[in-house]
RNA sequence: GGAGCGUUGGUCAAGGGGUUAAGACGCCUCCCUUUCACGGAGGAAUCACGGGUUCGAUUCCCGUACGCUCUACCA
């Protein structure tokens, strides 16, 4: 029997989530649940100079936002615990000390300063098998000098030896066969003085104590897989090696590199998830989910930017992406990020939502305006009446916020010009009119309005530009008596008032 | 500098030895709408370059160019 499928996303705690890192736990949960796997989340805490408070717990919401579910985690646990490195410190260690003992890897001595005098010096510099005999490690040293260095707690770190000029080579499940030469490859820190594994070592330990058999990251993990293909070739067996995915990159939208949150803010886009306050520097940055995305557009656009079903279908539900998703319609190359379609597939998702699904957000957009809602049984048809004009959630606060109090502003200079006193007139009589009004319906007030225009000798259009601009303030929005039947009698009346008196004090 | 990876309209992309080279976003025009949207109909715009192989290459092969990623006791 096949091994069952074990995908992790492994993040690393240190600030907001990316539109890469979205991406990326997306594929990974997608072929997971395709292949009926499981999908673990495993935190990359061993950098303790990195770590970010909050930033885990900001990981776990995002998810949750996102809906994708891990079945193990530090929150969902799981016969592999602890799922946070900075926890599982002393098993690394164990395989460090087997892989120099097996003569794999080695003790270095050399400081950070030293070794960034050398970077100075030598252009170029590397820690290889070209320098490594003109450092202070296990390999130059004499074996009694080594260990009286370690006797006496020297600090060290522990280096992989990369071979001499061998083959390494492995089959990417996006770019098929990849070959590097170990020469190239330098003599990575495995394990660091503090005791704390490099992401290097703790990748392969881990993968293989989780029992890991699908292996995605991003593609800039590329050119460092030669060390882990020979840290399993070391440590685990070529054999019981996952497979490895490097998945394209997320470009800015302008120029060809990776995107960042800089390009973000540059641009005017969220790059983040969920908004993310920097505790450090106290740095807010909003996110999509803020922005007023739905969580199924977000996922949606991400899932189809390097990856298609190859039908022109573009929207997708979580478990529809779930059924479809396979690795070989995955791209290789990069794709930039595109704001308007991400707005796009929003506005798509809004479409779909029903009003009953939409009604929270919406009461929360209007709620963030100051806006209460005394009347909800006019909430259903404000919803249908708006939803086609909103392409973020946050859109359904400035196109319905005139259905529960008066236009902020009134737009009088669109007015104003070609305002003439048969118009004023008019206005002043359709109050008197309106006030006898018996029945308060769309199509009686627009039948209504239209005979006074006739009887006025004035063009209908001429007057409806008019009197949406007295309601809603501006050149937007639903039909006109839509608005006046819900907004009702009274403020229909009052608000033509209002402008009246504003025209005429203009 | 080195290594690796990549390259179909402005963007996301389908396709793949012979096609009018799909579709979507954006842009433009028109229709609908006496607002703004939605919707509908059209339009402009593409196979990085040079060699092969072939009757025929955007597609296969080889180069070149360009871009990106990495080159930390960060991930």
């Amino acid at each position: 029997m096949e091994k069952k499928v074990r995908v992790r996303f492994a993040p690393s705690p240190t600030g907001g989530l990316h539109l890469g890192g979205v991406r990326t736990v997306l594929f990974n949960y997608l072929f997971a649940k395709h292949n009926g796997g499981d999908f673990i989340l495993r935190i990359e805490d061993t950098d303790q100079t990195r770590f970010v408070e909050g930033a885990e717990e900001y990981i776990f919401e995002c998810l949750k936002w996102c809906g994708i579910e891990p079945d193990e985690s530090v929150l969902h646990g799981g016969p592999h615990a602890p799922y946070r490195q900075s926890e599982r410190k002393a098993l690394y260690k164990e395989y460090a000390d087997r892989l120099v003992k097996e003569g794999y890897a080695y003790y270095a001595f050399d400081t950070a300063e030293e070794l960034d005098v050398k970077r100075k010096e030598i252009p170029n510099f590397q820690y290889s098998h070209a320098t490594r005999t003109g450092l202070k490690n296990s390999l130059t040293l004499p074996p009694d000098e080594t260990l009286k260095l370690l006797d006496e707690q020297t600090p060290y770190v522990i280096r992989i030896k990369m071979p001499d000029n061998e083959e390494v080579s492995f089959t990417d499940m996006i770019r098929g066969h990849v070959s590097f030469n170990s020469s190239l490859v330098d003599d990575k820190v495995l394990l660091k003085a503090d005791g704390m594994p490099t992401y290097h070592l703790a990748v392969v330990v881990d993968d293989h104590l989780m029992e890991i058999t699908h292996a995605f990251r991003g593609e800039e993990w590329l050119p460092s897989a030669p060390v882990h293909v020979l840290l399993w070739k070391y440590l685990f067996g070529l054999e019981n090696m996952p497979e490895w995915a490097h998945l394209p990159l997320i470009l800015k939208p302008d120029g060809n590199g990776k995107l960042s949150k800089r390009d973000g803010d540059r641009l005017g886009f969220p790059v983040f998830a969920m908004n993310w306050t920097d505790p450090r520097s106290n740095e807010f940055t909003q996110g999509f989910r803020e922005r007023g995305f739905l969580p199924e557009a977000f996922i949606n656009m991400l899932a189809l930017l390097g990856w298609n079903d190859g039908t022109d279908q573009e929207i997708y539900s979580l478990q529809e992406l779930v059924e479809k998703f396979t690795m070989d319609r995955v791209h290789k190359g990069g794709a930039k990020f595109n704001y308007d379609k991400a707005k796009w597939f929003n506005q798509e998702w809004i479409k779909r939502y029903s009003t009953e699904q939409l009604k929270p957000y919406v009461k929360a957009a209007l709620a963030e305006q100051g806006i209460s809602i005394p009347d909800e049984s006019k909430l259903d048809r404000i919803i249908e009446l708006v939803k086609d004009r909103c392409t973020l959630l946050s859109d359904f606060a400035p196109q319905s916020s005139f259905f529960f109090q008066h236009p902020a502003e009134v737009d009088i200079t669109a007015i104003k010009p070609k305002w003439d006193d048969k118009k004023q007139q008019f206005f002043a009589e359709l109050i008197r009119t309106l006030e006898l009004t018996p029945v308060w319906k769309h199509d009686d007030l627009d039948k209504e309005f239209k005979e006074m225009a006739a009887a006025h000798q004035i063009k209908p259009g001429e007057l409806m530009l008019p009197l949406r601009i007295m309601l809603v303030g501006g050149k937007f929005g639903p039909g006109v008596f839509d608005i006046a039947e819900i907004i009702g009698k009274e403020q229909t009346i009052e608000r033509i008032k209002n402008t009246l008196k504003l025209i005429s004090n203009a």
